[in-house]
Parts: C-alpha cells; sequence; structure tokens
RNA sequence: GGGCCCGUAGCUCAGCGGUUAGAGCAGGGGACUCAUAAUCCCUUGGUCGUAGGUUCGAUCCCUACCGGGCCUACCA
C-alpha cells in the first residue's frame, strides 16, 4: 500500500495566518484531498512553529508568557486553517515533547557522526534586555559608507556586508541601549561532511524542481558548505540542547522536526507506527514550501535525515510568493489581508479556486489580481459550471435520472477520459492544467445543454422522456466536474453528493454516470462574487490591526496635519517637473512698511543672478536671521506684480497661520542646484 | 559582482524542431430566455523581447544583448 506523507511549512507563531500563506496551505491541502480522493492512504501533517528570540521579544512586549502567546496563536491559526477547509490530520506544536524527542534523537545522531563542532561566536548582548540579539535587532552606522539606521547585517545604502560587531553606534532596537560585545560557544554543524551525499540528492531522482536544482548547484553546491550554527545560548525560547546546558537549538533546527512531532502526536491517537511513515520505503514524504525557506528544506533536512536514517523526501514542492495586483502586499493599500478578514467578507472557495487556476509546478510567483479574481470566479465557477447543475436539476426534479444512460454524442466518456489527464496534472501540481481540462469539459456540457434546449422539451408533454434524458445527461456532466474538482472545492462536492442523495469519496465516480436517482431540490452552490465585498475587505485590511510598534528612537507623529491639509490630486512627474526648485542665499532682506505678512527678501542664485521675492513669513522670521541662509525657492514662476513691488519666485515653507517653517537644503548645498 | 527563472493577442496564460501559433477573459456583432444579467454562435486582435547562429525548416535548440522577477550562507 502506497503511503503518502504531507506537509506544508510551519507557520510562525509571530503573526496571523495571511493570504500570502494560504497559496501554501490551500496547494498543499488541493493535492492531500486529491490523493485521499484517489483513495491513496495519505496523511497531512502541520504545526505552529514556535520558538526563537521573535517569541519571546513578542511576548515580553505583550505581557505574556511564551506559553500563553504561542497558545492564543495557535488557536487563530486553527480557526483560520479551519475556515478555509484546509484539513490536517494533526496540527502540533513545535513545542511539544514530541518534537523535543525527534531533537534529541537526530542530535545524539549528529554528535555519533561527528558532525557537531564547537567554537567561539562573538556577538553584540543586550545586558538590559538580557539576550543576545539577531542582526535584525541592533541598528547602527555603515561601517564602510556611514549611512545611519542600519541593521546588523548589511547596509540597505551600499549593500555592504558586515558582522552586527563592526556597526558604529549600535543601539538595540529591544531597549535602545548600547550593546555590549560578548563571546559564547555555539555548536555547529559540519555540513559539508555532507557535500558528495547533498550533490547526488538535490541533483538526481527527481525530488527538486529543475530551477531548485540548478539553484543549489549554481549556488551553494559549487564550493564548501558552510557549518551550521544550530545553538543560541541562554536566555532562548526552545529546547536545551542535552549535553549543552545553557545551550538551545536554533529555531530552524527544531523548525522542520516538527513535521515529525507532528507525525508522532497523530500515530499515538490512531495506533499507528512513527517508523511506518518516517523509516519506510513504502511511504513517500512530500514536502510544500515557500521558496524563501529552500535552503533550510533542501540542504540542511535532508542532511539531518540521512544522518539519521530517516527517510528522505520523495519531493520538495516549492511555490513562489504572492502579489495582490501585481504589487507585493501593503498594509497601507489594504493588500495585507488576513485570512479572517478574508473570511468576513468572502466565501474561501472563491480564494480556493483562484489559486488553483494559477497554480502550476514551477517556483513562479502568482499574483491575485482582484479585477480577475472576479471575472474568473463568476465566470467558470458561476457562469460554466454550477450553471450546468442550475439550468437542469429543476427540470429534473420529478422525473429523477434515467435508469440507463442515454446517448450524449460520447460526452461524459471523454470527459471520463480526460480524467486521466486532470488527474496526472493534479498529481504533478499543474493545477492551472487541471482546471483548463475542467472547464473546457463544462464548456462541452454547457453546448450540449443549449442545442437540446430542455426549455422547450418540457412544453411538449409528450416528450417527458427526452427531457428526463436530457437532464439526466447534463447532471451527470456536472456531476463529473464536481467530482474533478473536489479537491478544491469540497463543499462543492459535497453540495453535489447531497443534490443526488449519493456522496461523492472517489474519484472513480467520476468514470460511471449516476443513473435511477431521485434529483433532490436545487439550491444555489456558490454565489457570484459582488465586487463591492472585495472593496470592504480591501478597506476593512488598510487600518492593520497588527499595528507594529514603532522603535523607540523614531517617534510617533499624530496625522492632524493632514487631516487639516488633506493630500491633493496626483499629479504626474512631468507636471512635477515644471516647477523649477533652486536652492537660493538670502543676500538681503528687510521689512515691507504697510504689508502685515511679507518680507522683501533678494535671493541669490550664484553669480549675478538675483531674485526679488516678496515672502509672507512676517512675524515667523526677523529679517536679518534670515540674511545668509540658505532657502528653497520656485525660481520659474512668472513674475507678479504686487502692491509693493514685482515678485520673482516663491520661498518654499511648510505650515500655515501662526506657524511658518522654511525649508532650507543639508550644509553642502550651493546656490542655483536644482531640486529634483 | 554572481546565480536562477521569465519575456507568446489589451489582460492571464497554453503550446512547441515541421501545415495557416492557441484558450479563457476583455472588445465588436448576433441568438436564446432554462439558469445566479448565466448560456450559445460568429468575430476583431500576435513581425511568439531584439540580433545573430545551428537546421531542409526555429516561437521552440545555441550565443549575445535588452527588459522584468527572485535569490545571494561574512562575496564565491
Amino acid at each position: 500500500m502506497r503511503r503518502i506523507l504531507v506537509t506544508s511549512a510551519l507557520p510562525y507563531a509571530n503573526g496571523h495566518i495571511h493570504i500570502g500563506h494560504l497559496v501554501e496551505y490551500i496547494q498543499t491541502d488541493v493535492w492531500v484531498r486529491f490523493q485521499k480522493l484517489r483513495g491513496r492512504c495519505c496523511r497531512y501533517f502541520c504545526a505552529d512553529d514556535t520558538h526563537g528570540t521573535a517569541i519571546m521579544i513578542r511576548a515580553r512586549q505583550e505581557g505574556l508568557g511564551e506559553e500563553e502567546l504561542i497558545a492564543r496563536m495557535r488557536q487563530d491559526h486553527v480557526a483560520d486553517f479551519t475556515g478555509f477547509q484546509i484539513e490536517f490530520d494533526n496540527y502540533g506544536s513545535t513545542n511539544s515533547p514530541e518534537t523535543r524527542r525527534y531533537c534529541g534523537e537526530i542530535w545524539s545522531s549528529l554528535r555519533k557522526a561527528g558532525l557537531v563542532d564547537e567554537r567561539a561566536v562573538t556577538q553584540l548582548y543586550d545586558a538590559q534586555a538580557g539576550t543576545f540579539l539577531a542582526d535584525r535587532f541592533v541598528k547602527g552606522t555603515c561601517p564602510k559608507c556611514g549611512a545611519t539606521g542600519q541593521y546588523g547585517d548589511n547596509c540597505d545604502k551600499c549593500g555592504a556586508h558586515y558582522n552586527p560587531t563592526d556597526l558604529i553606534d549600535p543601539v538595540s532596537t529591544l531597549s535602545g541601549t548600547t550593546p555590549e560585545i560578548r563571546t559564547a560557544d555555539h555548536l555547529f554543524v559540519n555540513i559539508e561532511k555532507l557535500h558528495p551525499f547533498l550533490e547526488e540528492w538535490t541533483q538526481r531522482g527527481g525530488h527538486l524542481q529543475s530551477e531548485v536544482a540548478n539553484y543549489l548547484a549554481g549556488h551553494f553546491l559549487g564550493e564548501p558548505l558552510h557549518d551550521w550554527d544550530v545553538s543560541r545560548p541562554a536566555p532562548y525560547f526552545g529546547f536545551e540542547i542535552p549535553d549543552s546546558p545553557g545551550n538551545y537549538w536554533y529555531v530552524w533546527f527544531d523548525a522542520c522536526i516538527g513535521y515529525m512531532g507532528s507525525t508522532q502526536q497523530w500515530c499515538d491517537r490512531h495506533g499507528e507506527r512513527f517508523e511506518d511513515w518516517w523509516r519506510s520505503p513504502d511511504t513517500e514524504i512530500h514536502h510544500f514550501i515557500g521558496k524563501d525557506i529552500t535552503y533550510f528544506h533542501t540542504l540542511f533536512w535532508p542532511a539531518l535525515l540521512h544522518v539519521s536514517g530517516f527517510s528522505l523526501p520523495e519531493k520538495v514542492h516549492i511555490h513562489g510568493f504572492l502579489t495582490v495586483n501585481g504589487e507585493k502586499m501593503s498594509k497601507s493599500k489594504g493588500t495585507f489581508i488576513r485570512a479572517s478578514t478574508y473570511l468576513e467578507h468572502l466565501d474561501p472557495a472563491y480564494l480556493r479556486y483562484y489559486y488553483a487556476s494559477k497554480l502550476a509546478s514551477r517556483v513562479d510567483d502568482i499574483d491575485l489580481n482582484f479585477d480577475e479574481f472576479i471575472a474568473k470566479v463568476n465566470a467558470d465557477m458561476v457562469g460554466n459550471v454550477v450553471n450546468l447543475a442550475s439550468r437542469t436539476a429543476k427540470f429534473a426534479a420529478t422525473t429523477g435520472l434515467a435508469t440507463s444512460y442515454p446517448d450524449d454524442g460520447g460526452l461524459f466518456a471523454q470527459a471520463a477520459t480526460d480524467g486521466q489527464a486532470i488527474a496526472e496534472s493534479y498529481e504533478a501540481g499543474d493545477y492551472a492544467k487541471a482546471i483548463r481540462l475542467i472547464l473546457a469539459a463544462g464548456d462541452r456540457a454547457n453546448q450540449f445543454v443549449e442545442q437540446r434546449a430542455p426549455w422547450n422539451l418540457r412544453k411538449d408533454p409528450a416528450k417527458v422522456d427526452e427531457l428526463r434524458d436530457v437532464c439526466t445527461i447534463g447532471l451527470n456532466l456536472f456531476r463529473q466536474l464536481a467530482i474533478y474538482l473536489a479537491p478544491v472545492l469540497p463543499r462543492l462536492a459535497q453540495q453535489t453528493g447531497e443534490l443526488f442523495n449519493d456522496p461523492i469519496l472517489s474519484w472513480d465516480q467520476s468514470q460511471k454516470p449516476l443513473l435511477g436517482k431521485p434529483v433532490g431540490k436545487f439550491a444555489h452552490m456558490m454565489q457570484r462574487i459582488d465586487p463591492k465585498r472585495v472593496e470592504a475587505m480591501v478597506a476593512a485590511s488598510q487600518e492593520p490591526a497588527d499595528v507594529e510598534p514603532l522603535p523607540e528612537s523614531v517617534p510617533f507623529d499624530n496625522d492632524a496635519a493632514l487631516l487639516a491639509e488633506p493630500l491633493t490630486e496626483t499629479i504626474s512627474f512631468d507636471e512635477f517637473a515644471r516647477v523649477d526648485l533652486r536652492v537660493a542665499r538670502v543676500i538681503a532682506a528687510e521689512d515691507v512698511h504697510g504689508a502685515q505678512k511679507l518680507l522683501r527678501l533678494t535671493l541669490s542664485l550664484g553669480g549675478r543672478n538675483h531674485l526679488n521675492v516678496f515672502a509672507g513669513i512676517k512675524g515667523a522670521y526677523e529679517p536679518e536671521e534670515l540674511v545668509g541662509r540658505l532657502v528653497i525657492c520656485a525660481a520659474n514662476l512668472a513674475p507678479r506684480k504686487m502692491k509693493f513691488g514685482v515678485s520673482e519666485g516663491m520661498v518654499v515653507a511648510a505650515g500655515g497661520a501662526g506657524e511658518i517653517f522654511l525649508l532650507s537644503p543639508d550644509s553642502g548645498a550651493k546656490p542655483g542646484q536644482r531640486v529634483h
């Protein structure tokens, strides 16, 4: 009996599930449901990834214990998955005795194999927070280019890489204090010793998509693999390493092992043997992951499994990222949509279908374009597939299905044959192709109904048999589609089962027509998407419930000024470029007698190029304090004749009545330079 | 700097060493009225990123370039 063990990457307990995560869980769930529908012995395991510094910090911020934090987040995660009809056989946690047990087992294998080295690592340490600082918790000045506010590993500005200990003026983002440099012993896995094995495993046997294999060959395997630092000194939320007190396994060490912990929990509940799933040649292991964690799942994880004598993955299925309307998800644009927010507004079937229609077995990113999302679901699912039942079920309610299958010109047989290609596409992860084939069958079925026009047949009592036959065909063709779509749309399959009082449990049901059954009362199986619901969902996402606390060094500003004077309409770059802003030096300033708000300024653009400008800044600035300073002026304004003379430009300032702040360039700017 | 992937109709994508390169959506015209303004028929639309090369023949293979995306473990 072929057994299949499937996993999705473990979501981190530091955040909520969003529509980007769902690409993976939907992709995996479809595959698992497909396997189960085909009669395979397939089990789907996942868990929360709960360890690490980020969890410690967050727990501290929220005034919770780590255990409490992860317990809460787990509840939310499970609720989100349930809402999207993602059906795990077990959903565990890395913070479980089962996971700890397998960490220990694998660890001792690594020790026995002589792959563990120990050496000192120097890191920044936050004495106030009492913790070593990961790169992203340190900010400072780039040692190469002097840019400020850079993280501990590399510089945004010049791209330099460095150690956090090289940062100039480092500051801990946890406490705002200056970290000290401390040294601690870390444990390393000498993965280079497994280089030949990894070369072989990644490049042969079809375990990886070809582009991934190429990527690894070109990127990591062409030279010695670096040791993997798998320990963190206390305090750390995780498992203490049994033979190295005071040190904890790094979160990425136990993350993948969480797959095993979850499996063990399921085994315990069902009286199964763990060995049958992780140490048996009869079991295929399939991991579904995002491309961001390729490294861990295609090099370290196989290495750990190999050393410990566990089965290696048959295949690691790697997908790309989600973009929304062609861009990265954005909180300010409302496209960073949480699973729970989606569920408040829309049917999960829409997203399951849309993702399925986009997914192929490639690492490409997929885009959720809302216009396309609405059009696709409405046209394909409601207009094509569900419509088939909608337009025939009513006529068949009195007659039921015929007792022998009528001549349909080979439509049912063709769709039954197509089932092979559809199944192969699902199996290969090319859901987009499966969907194309299914929709093509739906098109043929709609054409058939159109030609035989049951709405005309029912007008003639003599044609009641023909009417029943046409509906029998139409409904059976629909049912085939529902079976093929069952992995993607479990609820549609269930509703279809109820319509005919014959539950859909197996792929094989698509190969034989259903006959002689009564047809239940038809109820809409899927509502069209109202674009307003999508808008509402985006609007609801625009105010992020997940407010990221800003580092203490950056003050929080309220939006009073923006509200007082809202943004004006968008302009093109060309329109902006028409305004010629220049650096200018104030070389003379005087009060304008008789004017309430005006000062008269003489601006120099360098050389003998002077502008005479009347500026409405009287009261905010004394004339004498302006002389000599640099300002920004709009230099190509048409001269304007005023009561007191001609003004040849404007000085740029922020604020309004009562508060005026002139803009000035940073030191070094020269009069006459254009502001771009 | 290096690597991987991609560039086919307005949009999303199939395809592929060999007749005249396809589908869905969008656009245009018509039909129907059973169905959730669904469905059906007809139709507009592409120098298959550019330039070379291999070949009897290239959208497909090779090379370079251009454009886009992603990755880059103290960089190779």
